[in-house]
DNA sequence: ATATTGAATATTGGATCCAATCTGGCTATG
DNA sequence: CATAGCCAGATTGGATCCAATATTCAATAT
């Protein structure tokens, strides 16, 4: 008789949760920037020892998205203007090498996952929705790539600077101007023009930073 | 009266200088690929128990250099040529962005600061300097650039790939390409020809990578 | 002889306890 | 009144102990 491979999980430590729901958090913004991470706080939540909770914060320290004093705890990291500036320049010089690579080896069933997050994005009302949907757009046509490293190091920069891509998509034309610049990748993808691709993917990544540094210098 | 700040360290948990020596060992080839970590052993030579060691792993893990799986510990990650190669072109692309930006930038303090590492890695006959003096070269120039997230970036990306890089120097050319290669680089800067050493800082890293695979590939 | 079971050992993940350090308020003193 | 010193609570870093899982190897059955 033939078993189905089930997995019994317990795959994840506790350790490993508490970091993905800490992140989740600090990438969303319910935790602010500065604020303190209590190590009894959070194991309490967990309903775990504080020994997880050090472990998680370590690790994502190691990701720049918290800061740790010694014997003064670990604080939520803050993000300048600037900062977030140079890393959508940093994004905007490693995805247009990324999606270059992966036209040409994009499948139809990526192409129209890719397609289905586009349209979904498009019709989406929900601002909570959004950040999520345009990072699984991008996602889908860069996995076709194969460069892991890159794809890693992007997914990272996006961690760092996702409340401020959030925020951009909310201003007035971020939305309208992110779906129509979406529209015309797929098209590229589809048409199996990298060159296209990339360069709308430079102009589309610039765009939306100058968008979201304009809006602040406006504060 | 005035005092010199003084640095009272114990700024340091005892994790973290696990971590940097198990990092240290790692990049420099003393723990080999597959080797692995056993907690209890670190635990023992750095006269701990195995709480800060598995807060070293844990970071380590996060930064690709151990893999680990629970219960069954952690081993020293494997990098295969592509995936060499693929840092390699990440590097060639996110290093001359950096220095182009940094040219404008450098101080006359910076620029005989580079060259004298500059010339320190042409005179040194021990293999085992050569790393390092490749690296505070090429990041004594990237500094003045202040982008302080592509350098931590290119800073993890060397990490990965130091073996690698170490063993392209030993190459019959590699040290003669290196050092000449380097002189042009420090020239242009010199010379404020920002344009110059970005693309000089691009085929030197491409030249390493060819070299490199090239000589992975007749093993 | 080979494959399978099961117990003994090794190793990791986490809980609890202790030590070191920080923080905030109180007091003494000028 | 202002300020330095100091004590008590809060908080973190680490050590020790226990539980959960993996691995090894001897015993047994086919």
């Amino acid at each position: 008789m033939q078993f189905k491979s089930v997995d019994i999980s317990k795959t994840a430590s506790a350790a490993s949760i508490i970091f993905d729901a800490l992140k989740k958090a600090i990438i969303e913004g319910d935790l602010e920037e500065g604020a303190p991470l209590r190590q009894d706080e959070i194991a309490k939540m967990f309903n775990t020892s504080r020994i997880p909770v050090r472990e998680a914060i370590s690790r994502l320290e190691e990701h720049g998205l918290v800061k740790s004093q010694r014997y003064k705890g670990a604080v939520v990291s803050g993000l300048s203007a600037d900062e977030a500036g140079e890393i959508f320049d940093y994004r905007a010089i490693l995805e247009p090498h990324i999606i270059r690579v992966a036209v040409p080896k994009m499948t139809p069933k990526a192409l129209t996952e890719a397609r289905s997050f586009c349209d979904a994005f498009a019709v989406s009302d929900d601002p909570m929705e959004w950040g999520d949907l345009n990072r699984k757009f991008h996602a889908t046509l860069y996995n076709a790539s194969g460069l892991t490293f890159h794809l890693e190091a992007v997914e990272s920069a996006l961690d760092r600077v996702d409340r401020y891509l959030r925020a951009q998509l909310v201003l007035s034309d971020g939305m309208a101007r992110a779906n129509d610049e979406h529209l015309r990748i797929q098209d590229a993808c589809e048409r199996g023009d990298a060159d296209a691709a990339a360069e709308l993917t430079h102009q589309h990544i610039l765009g939306a930073k100058n968008s979201l540094l304009n809006h602040l210098s406006k504060l």
